[in-house]
RNA sequence: GGGAGCAUAGCUCAGUUGGUUAGAGCGCUUGCUUUACACGCAAGAGGUCACAGGUUCGAGUCCUGUUGUUCCCACCA
């Protein structure tokens, strides 16, 4: 065995086998007959487009830490696996695909596309399911879904149908906003407002019956040819005269009337705003209240059409160069000014997005809203951290209709068939082949397709079967928990929570556990522009998984940002390395080593280290529990490097020697720390924990609170012992002694005997070669260190700058004094007294004693 | 325009319901091949917790305001 183990922990030949050992063994097969409580968990798909990043990476850490922690914990885990059929994405992907092959969607056709796409899913979704196995996520892969397969599919037609019924789907002629490039309407939420420069050109409307005129200030400009009225505001003083009157827009030369409308600005520009109802939401609605005319004058290529003239068939912003040149030649510019305005870009491409009507298919969203903002209301889900709950709520206070049809083929075909002899419309969730109403052959289904989240919002029932209702369903419904970045809170959660409640009368989730973003090392967005984006896949060859996890996960906040950097990496690492290492060193010492406390030859140090073990696992369930990963992970840190090896190791080093008892003891110590590391970490663990065990670690139990690990007596002498060894260790380096020179101490003391039992233990670790207990040093040139328990001289030579020490001790003995000082008036602080808790009273009494003594000593030392 | 987050050591960040002397990792300084680990060990330096008020026996933590910064939402053409 001792040339077995390396010396440095190596990931990678390591991961490959330890996953496949889980995943042939079963252990996350959801086991429907079991009796255990269900712990169900959404995942959410990752699409089908590209490779996992940075923040999947996240997320299916912070989803398997709570999946191995529940199943620690004795919960049936049901976490369902699966990918999305990313609509549009992938439809472009495929399409850029075709491009380059030399041909075109169009060219061949609907099925052989759909077929196309599948291939893709097939290639691509499965390098996407072998990543988050790497990542280490325990999901039920005999569960496998994904959102385009039959299953999904049934439970979209069914909601679309139930809908259409109940009068909340609905098809209608509306604005929509048109992505030009993408060649689809797109909904409000894909839709990103960024700032840009604009020009704002001021435009003159004349009179039909004089030749006066007024001034309209525009950003579109090309956008005149729609126009249908020039609306200011009924109480503009400056106008109020000319509402009815008719005026004629500029080039086009149509003629509009002067409108009176709430909604327009008397601050902004001139006051007096262009009515282009087709282009613009706002225009919409003052076209709808007023009965105006919509005129599309825009292609869905982002071409002006016939209506504009000579300006048909260029790009929008092609057109308005042209056309301010034109207004400024026929004298009917006023003047132009720069301004920055949030011009709406495609969230997928970036691409200028267009308002225009269209016909489309919507979903209804007032009275779905209300139930979905009551459950968060009441707190039936919860968001994790509270203040997404605002987020959502503010959301959902203010939702409009969701346009949900994509003018694109991938995805859900739109379940709705036009009957040509009688134009009615049959909603069915099955193909159909005759139009209900007037049973005529004659019809055809619709050619478009539903947005992708549409089917993402059935995502945690429809994998349930729904909608059948399953024995699993009833188990398992509503789930337990979804974690998700703060980014589709509205995409997807919102959604989510509305669709549930509507379809199965139920919420989908108790809890909403929501993430930051991972960001690069200078804190910047990873993005494939800037190329600053980290493969976890390639982190993960390099580092190992474990080393990823770590690092994502420590020192987080759930719902802030975090940075990555490879930095961060190493440091990870090397805590891997150093379990690693303890491992090794125990398995090295003793062979026949096993995970046994021996409760009858404990020593003070076991029992210190139990306790220690015992307090941290209590503190690390509370954290786990309320999903504070980042706390749990520290203190496991900390327990495992600062006392388990940096103390426990070495205090037990000098007694191991041939002692398999006192080794097992220490090995069970480890393998408990193991256990509640596992969650975080689990390849490096369960590899470790096969050194000591035949079973495996991901299923064994997670370890509990005891009381019979309560040492306190022990604990205290270990801690005393310990700062012993501290004091003298600090000492030493003030001396300039390197540790590998032995030294000899006096000690003065009323714990004469806890000193002499562990005096092996204090001269290893402080490497001392005599320890005098209440004897007199015969120098008198002696360091002196003060506890509160006992006083330590260390006689020194004349290696020591007197001057420097002297300095020293008094700043230390003037931080006593004003230590001392605060502590005395605070406890004749009347109000302190009767306010304050007793224990924190008790505390500051202890302290005020025992520096007291310190300052005692120290004073007699200096004078 | 509305809302939210953040501001703590040189850097990246923790800090649970207010409670002794505010923590970690990295970096830095000094020393160390001490029977696992130099991806290591030991010791150390380094902080008016953005600013100004307030509540309280007690504030990094609660309240009000200010500044800086990031993000979300919104139809200023």
């Amino acid at each position: 065995m001792k040339n077995i183990i390396e010396k440095v922990y190596k990931a990678s030949v390591i991961e490959e086998n330890i996953y496949k050992f889980w995943e042939d063994n079963n252990f996350f097969k959801f086991n429907e007959n079991s009796k255990k409580k269900v712990y169900t968990i959404v995942l959410p798909p990752p699409n089908i487009t590209g490779a996992l990043h940075m923040g999947h990476a996240l997320n299916f850490t912070l989803q398997d830490i709570v999946a191995r922690y529940k199943r620690m914990t004795g919960y049936e885990i049901l976490w369902i696996p699966g990918t999305d059929h990313a609509a549009l994405s992938t439809e472009a992907k495929v399409v850029e695909m075709l491009r380059k092959k030399g041909t075109s969607k169009t060219e061949i056709g609907y099925e052989k596309f759909m077929q196309e796409c599948l291939a893709w899913k097939n290639k691509y979704g499965n390098k996407i399911t072998e990543q988050i196995r790497k990542l280490g996520a325990s999901c039920d892969w005999s569960l496998e879904r994904f959102t385009l397969d039959e299953g999904c599919s049934k439970a979209v037609n069914e909601f679309f149908v139930r809908l259409y019924n109940k009068k909340l789907i609905y098809r209608g002629k509306r604005i929509v906003n048109w992505c030009p490039n993408c060649n689809t309407s797109i909904s409000d939420i894909e839709v990103d407002f960024k700032e840009s420069e604009s020009e704002l050109v001021y435009l003159k409307y004349f009179f039909s019956d004089n030749n006066n005129f007024l001034t309209v200030a525009t950003t579109r400009p090309e956008t005149i040819f729609g126009d249908v009225a020039i609306a200011v505001n009924p109480e503009d003083e400056r106008y109020k005269n000319f509402i009815g009157q008719e005026v004629t827009v500029p080039i086009s030369n149509h003629k509009i009337k002067v409108i009176a409308d709430n909604y327009v600005d008397k601050s902004f520009g001139t006051g007096v705003l262009k009515v282009t109802p087709a282009h613009d939401f706002a225009d919409f609605e003052i076209g709808q209240r007023h009965n105006l005319e919509n005129i599309n004058i825009i292609n869905k290529d982002g071409t002006l059409n016939k209506k504009c003239g000579n300006y048909s068939r260029l790009k929008t912003f092609e057109a308005r160069k042209i056309i301010i040149n034109e207004l400024e030649s026929k004298n009917l510019l006023v003047k132009r000014e720069k301004i920055k305005n949030n011009v709406g870009k495609c969230s997928r491409c970036d691409c200028i997005i267009e308002s225009l009507i269209s016909t489309q298919w919507f979903l209804k969203m007032q009275s779905l809203a209300k139930p979905a903002i009551k459950v968060v209301e009441n707190k039936n889900i919860s968001f994790v951290p509270e203040r997404f709950s605002k987020i959502y709520m503010h959301w959902m206070n203010n939702i409009k209709d969701w346009c949900i049809s994509r003018q694109i083929w991938w995805g859900h075909r739109i379940p709705a068939y036009y009957c040509k002899d009688c134009n009615h419309i049959t909603v069915s969730p099955n193909k159909i082949n005759f139009c209900e109403k007037c049973k005529s052959k004659n019809i055809s289904q619709d050619g478009d397709s539903l947005d992708t989240w549409f089917s993402s919002a059935l995502w945690p029932f429809s994998v349930l079967g729904w909608p059948e209702i399953q024995e699993k369903f009833l188990r398992c419904y509503p789930t337990d928990l979804v974690i998700t970045g703060y980014d589709i809170i509205f995409f997807w959660i919102a959604r989510m929570i509305f669709s549930s409640i509507e379809l199965t009368g139920e919420i989908p989730f108790k809890n909403v556990v929501i993430h930051g973003l991972v960001r690069d090392a200078q804190g910047r967005k990873m993005s494939k522009s800037l190329g600053n984006g980290i493969d976890p896949i390639e982190i993960i060859s390099k580092y190992g998984v474990d080393a990823l996890r770590l690092t994502l996960v420590m020192g987080l906040t759930l719902g802030n940002d975090t940075r990555f950097s490879e930095k961060k990496i190493e440091g990870s690492r090397n805590f891997i390395n150093k379990i690693w290492n303890a491992a090794r060193f125990l398995k090295i010492t003793n062979e026949n080593i096993l995970p046994k406390i021996e409760f009858n030859n404990l020593s003070i140090y076991d029992k210190w280290m139990l306790n220690k073990l015992n307090n941290t696992i209590q503190e690390v369930q509370k954290n786990m529990e309320k999903f504070e990963f980042g706390m749990a992970i520290q203190k496991i840190y900390s327990l495992f490097w600062d006392d388990f090896c940096d103390w426990y190791i070495e205090f037990s080093k000098i007694d191991f020697k041939n002692n398999l008892s006192n080794l097992n003891t220490c090995c069970y110590i480890l393998c408990e720390i193991l256990k509640i590391l596992h969650s975080f970490i689990p390849v490096v663990t369960e590899k470790i924990w096969n050194f000591f065990n035949n079973n495996a670690l991901t299923v064994s139990n997670y370890p509990e609170f005891n009381n019979k690990f309560n040492y306190a007596q022990d604990s205290k002498n270990v801690e005393n012992i310990i700062e012993i060894i501290h004091a003298i260790r600090t000492k030493r380096n003030e001396m300039n002694t390197p540790h590998n020179k032995k030294i000899n101490i006096f000690i003065a003391t009323k714990s004469e005997d806890l000193i002499i039992k562990n005096s092996d233990k204090i001269k290893k670790l402080a490497n001392i070669e005599n320890i005098y207990i209440n004897k007199k040093s015969s120098s008198d040139n002696v360091l002196t260190c003060a506890l509160e328990f006992a006083s330590i001289n260390i006689p020194v030579g004349d290696l020591i700058n007197q001057d420097e020490l002297n300095l020293k001790l008094k700043k230390e003995l003037e931080e006593l004094k004003a230590r001392i000082s605060k502590n005395e008036n605070l406890l004749q602080n009347k109000e302190f007294i009767e306010k304050a808790p007793s224990s924190i009273i008790k505390n500051i009494k202890n302290n005020l004693d025992s520096d007291k003594k310190r300052y005692f000593i120290l004073n007699k030392k200096i004078n």
